[in-house]
DNA sequence: CTACATCAATATAACGTTTTGATAAAATCA
DNA sequence: TGATTTTATCAAAACGTTATATTGATGTAG
């Protein structure tokens, strides 16, 4: 008896003496059915232990209790913690979801976006490989559609972000505050939204301090270990390093303290270091790093609830202008920062909101 | 206009004017109809932009193309790298995979091994929680079933894991040849296969060496950061602490690593450091860690590529002895591991098989 | 005692596909 | 030419649910 368990509504109303609709009734508790019926009814599933057939369920009802996820990379804890957010509140409405990798390739972005269209999913959250190739996927009809972390250019969309501008320039002056004055940067794609607007922030707090340099000192990577190993290496042997070094990404802070390392650079030393996004070894590693610790788990939480909303009110969604939903990050004050060598020391907060 | 677009074959048809079964023979490419009814069907499809629904199909024809994946805890990048390896493959066969993080609670595990029943998924890639209770799910009736990583306790299943044992046995014999003999282990929950099976292989190790002593130097963690800092701290601590320490993961290390930075324990000086897992943090840290590198990757496109073959084959599979895939992991022998104060130096492989 | 609600249960028609068997037209053969 | 096969198309019946309309049965009001 290899077979798979294929029992069916009809084969419990058999069982149970009763027709199927009533089957139906009992299973989505109608209420409408007598209580010795009922009891008949249960002991019938209980007896050949039935389950309904979502699928059928939702060719009927048009419902799939699916959600779609597309990040951009998987193998970034960052997009791990929103997944865990986004599990926890689907489980939570009955919903399963649909995990899918565009490892930042924007053809596999797209091809996952027609698979999930295929399945009927109720709805997809997506952090868009590309913001301006997002654009495109705007116009068209399909399930409700949430975006987190990256957002298309020039758009208002339903999404959930934190507020990147505002982290870096609070980062930014900190490090002017320890008396930093020459600060490189090493950004993730500029195609990017996130990368877009910390560079923003970033530049903002420069200028207020007439410190336009940014641009010499402005390298983008790809967000991955190797490109912030290859422009830390660059960086730190370059004629006139920085005092600073603000990776955008947690990723590329991993390349660089490999970079740090390998040179025997000393930091806070020589120079120091900051980087967007916490990670767990974010305090094993030395020097331990500082860190602009994102929402993560919360902007998966929030961008699920979101979406079931989007879902479960297709009405009000037509009127109502897309909702964007800015959350905040934390500064986490380490070891890899200090006063630049000649440079104003100033007390170090341990961790400032 | 903010209605999904639900058109089906029926439109399609009446567009092209022909049938829907021609329809559907085209979108199935059969190639039994016609030239010029292919393109016009072709033609028709393109014009409104139809996909077919794969629910209904499914219903139809018994197969959903998805695959369900329950892992342990998400947080772990082990299973995030088996997921990648799932995905991969599953993609390349046309299937989509639903993720479900169990969170380490055999409760949530088989609410989800529900979940995909009624989703009715064709096929089901597990890593059990606990591996006592992953017995009782064996004799039911479901989907194909492969087990990753971690297996049921005296059980013949379909399944890929590491060879735990061996991988074990050779890491205690490399620390053995440092000169370490008192060396503590901390191990995972011993309800998992894997750990049972990697205590194991420490202690043949130990005992081929005369060293029964393991017993007092074997201490439980539950695989999270937390305890391995807690049993680390307690170990550094004790009057007669033990020259080497193997942690039976990698999350636990991370634990004992920030221990040892904390207690400032000079290391391999006086303490050396091995664990299972290998991370991308693992070069970084200070000191660098020696670790045993699983074929992460490989666990989970290998269990996707098993489990996908017994989709394909059912009247095979019913007579097949279950397959057991077993994978050997790598030593990386990086900074953390020293010969014992006192011990025999010996040469030190940079990376052994 | 008829007429009219109320209620529990059911028969039936969807939902969007695939598949089987039927049909007509075209091609092959004797 | 007439019989037979092949080919291209289609109509209709599933698949397992839910939703709507219908049927009796029971109770209530006039």
């Amino acid at each position: 008896m290899v077979k798979r368990n294929d029992y069916t509504m009809r084969d419990v109303a058999r069982l149970a003496g009763v027709s199927v609709s009533t089957v139906s009734a009992v299973v989505n508790n109608t209420g409408t059915v007598g209580p010795d019926l009922t009891a008949a009814v249960q002991k019938a599933i209980a007896a050949i232990n039935f389950s309904p057939n979502e699928g059928a369920r939702g060719l009927r009802t048009g419902r799939t209790h699916m959600l779609g996820l597309i990040v951009q990379n998987i193998t970034n804890p960052f997009f791990v913690d929103a997944l865990r957010g986004v599990e926890d509140e689907a489980i939570k409405h009955g919903y399963e979801v649909l995990v899918c990798n565009s490892n930042d390739r924007v053809d596999l972005e797209s091809r996952h976006l027609n698979a999930l269209r295929l399945k009927r999913v109720d709805g997809i959250l997506l952090a868009p490989t590309d913001s301006y190739a997002a654009r495109e996927i705007l116009g068209q009809d399909r399930a409700p559609l949430v975006f987190i972390d990256c957002i298309p250019t020039k758009a208002s969309v339903n999404c959930v972000v934190t507020d990147n501008f505002e982290s870096c320039y609070n980062a930014v002056r900190y490090l002017m505050q320890l008396g930093h004055r020459k600060i490189a940067v090493i950004t993730g794609k500029l195609t990017h939204s996130t990368s877009i607007d910390r560079v923003e922030g970033c530049r903002k707090a420069m200028q207020e301090a007439s410190l336009s340099l940014l641009e010499e000192t402005l390298t983008q990577g790809d967000s991955h270990i190797e490109s912030g190993y290859r422009i830390g290496l660059n960086l730190l042997q370059s004629p006139n390093p920085p005092t600073a070094i603000f990776t955008l990404n947690n990723r590329m802070a991993l390349g660089v303290l490999r970079a740090l390392n390998e040179l025997k650079v000393p930091c806070p030393g020589r120079v120091s270091v900051i980087s967007f996004d916490d990670a767990d070894w974010t305090d094993v590693v030395s020097p331990t790093l500082t860190t602009i610790a994102q929402p993560t788990y919360e902007i998966g939480r929030a961008g699920a609830k979101l979406l079931l909303d989007l879902i479960h009110s297709p009405a009000e969604r037509a009127l109502r202008e897309p909702q964007q939903i800015l959350l905040k990050s934390t500064l986490c004050v380490r070891g890899s920062t200090g006063p630049a060598s000649g440079g104003v020391p100033g007390a170090v907060p341990s961790v400032v909101e």
